[in-house]
DNA sequence: ATGAAAGCGCTAACAC
DNA sequence: GTGTTAGCGCTTTCAT
């Protein structure tokens, strides 16, 4: 049998006190006679009763709750985000909706609508084809929203990789070794991380004198499978690579994997960087070298700005973190 | 400047009609004219009204959201467990929070109390110190709650591993290849996975004619830290192992790190089995093996029944999800 | 086919 | 220091 559940009115009867001084007896917004804070708090224990938060969110118009917006749980890079997020959200007792939206834009509006509807108090999001004018509704019912992405976005709380003099380092590395060739595994076009990395790998290489023609750059989604079926794109053309990078670690596991399976050796027949570091990166043989993106880093800087603009603070933010070439066994 | 948002009641007056025929339009519970249907639906779309699922929820008592606890989403494997719970909840619009326990008694007590406060529909749990008494509150709230565990639970939805058979050929395998004392990284001493895999490995030794000696099994977390802390300590025995079997796949690759560095080589100085299958575990060098419980599917099977639960079932259902011994190079 | 009105359980003026 | 009361924006019963 279901019962009941007790509400404040319940405690403020048991109590002999009113609802309105159980209210604060539980909020603390205002003094309590010692004698009246027991008997309400005893009452509480009693009873066992427990504040209905859905009830104090219609009053109050805020709901503890934030929205987390990405492609895919899954990939470790967001879980860590994730697990930063709600790390630093936690000390505001904020809970976290996940909301994968497999980098699909129809799911990514669905999913801000559903923001709005359920009054929720934030929004992070890794935007895949978004553009700014999506974020109005959210402006206008006046939820923060921070972005974490590389593109330039105008007005809002931006957390992004600068990894110009890490993506530099990586060309310089390449250039060092010999390699002349580059080819890359881009994210798809017009997507908010690829375009941006796609263009300071095109000026790195071409300050260190390396090719990276159009017909060696890859668009695809960031997987395994798509990283392996640009590989053996790559590997088919007149002029194929020496050196691959990648927009991110999974489609590098890909390029690994798709190589493998051709004979090619790495780092020998093919040099390869990746991008993120995930965990797995320093697991797989050759040695993934990456451009290191903390994930958790970049999910707490998110909430920390979450948190601040729930605060009070008006003023939009640009946090830059600096990411870091890891050269490993695989160029 | 922030807009006030448009409420049910602007609509009415706007469609020239009752806020109940606007709310009977859109949950279509009742018949309308269709000249008032679509009256009201101009008139939704030309304030651009959303409804405020909050109020809804106080009203009727449910949330449409579900919470997943458990240790920590930035383990794959808990993260592709989301992932298929999230797949499975979709079809119904609910929206699933993340709670993180670290694996700590204290948070698992503290989000279930959050649950029946916030009122969520329903409850999937990967619980690590819970007893069933613990979810008391829960009952009496009348929310379901879906346990993932290999642990006997009364009178609740259970989804779990049957490793009866895999972990029975695992342990086949390695006598086959001559191995006679076996060591195990074991969870934490009455969790609910680390018991009942132990039992299962007890038994399975025996018949088998292998050891498993009380100082060959160590507990510890499920992290790779503890993974090559355990092998470390094993190693450290007058009698070590010649095979070792991990409670998860974290814990097998930290031995495998820990070997490596202690210049083991795997499979020929010392045999390694994992648990779970995470992707990771196909990534390693050399490759794990590992009995194969599918995160996604138990994710997606604890979805279904909750849907089910939601739905009305009553009777208690336990799902056993038959994993499956995947031999890779390192046995 | 439609509407009036009573709450859901809380918070916060505004009294006293 | 405490209480009365008017909503927050919906859903749904009961009328018409």
């Amino acid at each position: 049998m279901e019962q009941q559940p007790v509400t404040m009115s319940d405690v403020a009867r048991a109590a002999g006190v009113s609802v309105t001084t159980v209210s604060y007896v539980l909020s603390g917004k205002r003094p309590v006679a010692p004698a009246t804070t027991e008997a309400v708090q005893a009452a509480v224990a009693r009873l066992g009763f427990r504040l209905n938060t859905v009830a104090q969110s219609l009053r109050t118009g805020r709901s503890s709750t934030a929205a987390l917006i990405i492609p895919d749980i899954a990939n470790p890079f967001y879980a860590e985000l994730a697990r930063g997020l709600q790390d630093a959200l936690r000390r505001e007792r904020l809970h976290v909706v996940i909301c994968n939206t497999n980098a699909d834009r129809a799911e990514e509006l669905s999913y801000l609508d559903d923001v709005v509807r359920r009054r929720l108090d934030g929004v992070v999001i890794t935007p895949q084809w978004l553009v700014t004018d999506d974020l109005d509704p959210l402006r206008a019912a006046g939820i923060p929203v921070v972005v974490s992405a590389d593109t330039e976005l105008s007005d809002l709380d931006v957390v992004r990789a600068d990894s110009r003099e890490a993506i530099d380092q990586a060309v310089a590395h390449l250039a060092e070794r010999g390699h002349r060739r580059l080819g890359m595994v881009a994210g798809p076009t017009g997507t908010p991380n690829g375009d941006p990395r796609l263009a300071l790998y095109r000026a790195a290489a071409r300050r260190h004198g390396l090719a990276l023609p159009a017909d060696l750059v890859v668009r695809g989604k960031h997987t395994r499978e798509a990283g392996a079926a640009a590989l053996r794109r790559m590997m088919s053309r007149a002029q194929p690579p020496t050196a691959v990078v990648c927009v991110n670690d999974r489609s590098a596991i890909g390029v690994l994997e798709a190589a493998e399976d051709t004979g090619l050796r790495i780092p020998s027949d093919l040099a390869l960087i990746g991008h993120d570091d995930i965990e797995v990166a320093s697991l797989t043989r050759p040695r993934l070298s990456t451009i290191r993106y903390p994930a958790y880093e970049v999910g707490s800087t998110c909430g920390r700005l979450l948190l601040e603009r729930l605060d009070g603070r008006v003023d939009p933010v640009e946090v830059a973190l600096r990411t870091r070439f890891v050269p490993r066994e695989s160029t």
